[in-house]
RNA sequence: GGGGGUGUAGCUCAGUUGGUUAGAGCGAUCGCCUGUCACGCGAUAGGUCGAGGGUUCGAGUCCCUUCACUCCCGCCA
């Protein structure tokens, strides 16, 4: 028999009436009436009442006990009166009466309260994050994301994927994000990286035959946070395949995907088949190459209205001229809203460092008039011909922004979410999947004005390898795809480059040398030259996935324990100093900028 | 690196146009209370108003500087 508990504190119920039990647990709550206390005790299971009154010799000091002491009770299990039945928790029909009780753990007065539904500045939260992480909400997203592994790694060893793990001290690679550095002491001077992703090993795996791969993978990447990005480090559903195309794996991860959230929420997919959408197709549409789909607002190119002879818009025609965009947005039924609702979007716009927004309405008296601060700059024609392209109605109203591709774009994108959350047209009761497709493999450098990869420089360009022209490698597009829910995005995959020459060409493009090549990828490009197997594959991000399934808009919310904005663990002080001799025997000294 | 928001009791917050001794709820401590489940009632303690400087007869409130947290941009193949 264990000496703590014969029953957890969700396991009572009127069957285990009349037994003598014993249960430990945190104090949860106590309702002291004087002569009768009542002792709600939590685990990680439930929650129990437990009560005594002033004729047992404990009843003083249970009195004055702390809440959040780790106690354990002997008792009895008893009925309770129909009217003391409470229906909210599992064990409500009974409780225990304490004979004697012991403390386990002691408790001081808590910095927070635990027992609370209340909301609390991060830093508390982080600094006592054990106490944090007794609270119910975030107690159970953690269970979630618990679950959530064993569920994915239960489907991926059914789907004959092997789970095999890779070194977390490796080289640092040139592509991609910034490195975490790891000083050796055994090779002074030179320094190991925490892998940003096990990119090229999962890839070395398939080289080796192992034919489908998976790992729940952490990755390190020292860049900066975001709300659903952890500083430092994060954690993949890390896949690859060989022998496969781009379909193979959509396949895989679309059965993955629907089985997982059909089995954790109880939200809708808007798809099971996951919509395939062109990368030009979506930053033309959605203005983002991570469209949320439940967000049925779309945005149309209306550039060419501009050279029209009877649209007199000055300013849009004059940046027209000059090679900018015009792009629009359509809001259904709208003639009606006030004329607040408008300018508050054409304010909002120029918050966003946008030149605003122009817009009118759609209406029609004998002919149809556009009605708005902009709307007289338009002839009849001219709205028809906005009306073929937009499907606009009379009584819709279109917002316009003009400017360069990638401003016009961006600001486009943002109105379609701002437009929409005022708009209210978003289901939040709904999963909208999709895969975006066709990535160029090359983009330009609005800094440096020079070619550089835009995803992966390990992915296979599309097409005929005798057919690709390397003279214009923007027109190169990449078997490259990211998956998207929710306008969240999930993960980048791709089928991988395993042909050496043409490795080497592309990255001529990006300007290493194959010397360069061959010295930063020494493990890859070596491997590809002695039997590779075409492969592909991807990555989901498990903390945002749980974070989807567990409807948190915070990462933090999903993970154990998170460090805070600047990258510090507050309740472990990291990053710390170290001592000069560990450095001494590293062979480094600190220079500090001021 | 840049922009926005926040910072008042252990916790969550209020604090008007600059004006007496800075308040409330929860928590803590003490007392009363035998059916509560956010128990109830009464009392007490608890404050560098993030920090520094300035304006003023007078600053939680206005100005400047700075720090911390957070959201966003840059960044994240």
């Amino acid at each position: 028999m264990n000496k703590f508990r014969t029953h957890n504190c969700n396991e009572l119920t009127k069957k285990n009436d009349g037994q003598e039990i014993i249960l430990s647990g945190w104090i949860n709550k106590k309702r002291d009436h004087g002569n009768l206390l009542f002792i709600d005790l939590r685990d990680n299971y439930g929650v129990t009442q437990c009560i005594i009154d002033k004729s047992n010799s404990s009843f003083k000091d249970l009195e004055k006990i702390q809440l959040e002491s780790v106690i354990k009770i002997k008792g009895k299990v008893v009925k309770r009166s129909k009217e003391t039945i409470n229906n909210e928790l599992l064990t409500g029909e009974v409780e225990v009466n304490i004979n004697s009780f012991e403390i386990l753990g002691a408790c001081n007065e808590l910095p927070m309260p635990v027992f609370s539904d209340q909301e609390y500045a991060e830093e508390i939260r982080l600094k006592y994050r054990f106490l944090d992480l007794r609270r119910k909400k975030i107690h159970n997203n953690i269970i979630l994301r618990s679950k959530v592994i064993s569920f994915i790694r239960n489907q991926m060893i059914k789907l004959g994927f092997l789970e095999f793990q890779t070194p977390i001290l490796t080289s640092s690679s040139p592509e991609g994000a910034r490195d975490f550095l790891v000083p050796s002491r055994l090779n002074p001077g030179k320094f190991y990286a925490l892998p940003q992703a096990p990119q090229q090993f999962k890839q070395l795996i398939m080289v080796s035959g192992f034919d489908k791969y998976f790992q729940i993978a952490p990755c390190f990447r020292d860049e900066d946070a975001r709300a659903d990005r952890s500083p430092g480090e994060f954690y993949q559903l890390d896949l690859e395949m060989s022998f496969v195309e781009q379909e193979n794996i959509f396949n895989v991860v679309e059965k993955l995907m629907v089985n997982l959230f059909k089995e954790f929420s109880k939200k809708e997919l808007l798809n099971e088949k996951f919509p395939r959408i062109p990368y030009e197709e979506s930053m033309l549409k959605y203005g983002s190459d991570k469209p949320d789909l439940r967000n049925p607002l779309l945005i149309y190119d209306l550039t060419n209205i501009f050279t029209r002879e009877d649209v007199s818009f000055d300013i849009f025609k004059k940046l027209v001229k000059s090679g900018n965009k015009v792009r629009c947005i359509v809001t259904k039924n709208t003639k009606n809203k006030p004329r607040n609702f408008f300018d508050s979007i054409d304010k909002w716009a120029k918050e966003q460092g946008a030149s605003g927004l122009a817009y009118f309405t759609l209406e029609k008296d004998k002919t149809i008039s556009a009605k708005g601060p902009v709307g007289k700059f338009f002839k009849e024609d001219s709205l028809k011909e906005i009306m073929k392209i937009t499907s606009a109605e009379v009584g819709d109203s279109i917002f316009f922004a003009c400017g360069k591709i990638g401003e016009v774009e961006k600001i486009c994108s943002l109105a379609r979410t701002k437009i929409a959350e005022d708009l209210d047209l978003i289901d939040e009761n709904k999963f909208a999947f999709c895969w975006i497709v066709d990535y160029p493999m090359f983009e330009l450098d609005e800094v440096t004005k020079k070619i550089k990869f835009s995803h992966n420089p390990f992915s296979m360009p599309q097409g005929e390898i005798k057919n690709i022209d390397f003279n214009k490698p923007l027109n190169i597009k990449a078997f490259q795809y990211d998956i998207v829910c929710n306008g969240i995005e999930l993960s980048s995959g791709a089928i991988r480059n395993h042909i050496p020459e043409l490795m080497y060409k592309l990255f001529k493009v990006a300007g290493y040398e194959k010397s360069q090549v061959d010295e930063k990828f020494s493990g890859m490009i070596n491997a590809l030259s002695f039997g590779a197997p075409p492969h592909g594959g991807i990555a989901p991000g498990i903390d945002r996935i749980v974070m989807l399934l567990a409807n948190e808009k915070n990462i933090r919310e999903v993970t154990m324990f998170p460090m805070n904005q600047n990258a510090q663990d507050l309740m472990m002080n990291a990053p710390s100093n170290v001592d000069e001799h560990q450095l001494k025997e590293l062979g480094l000294s600190i220079k500090i900028k001021k």
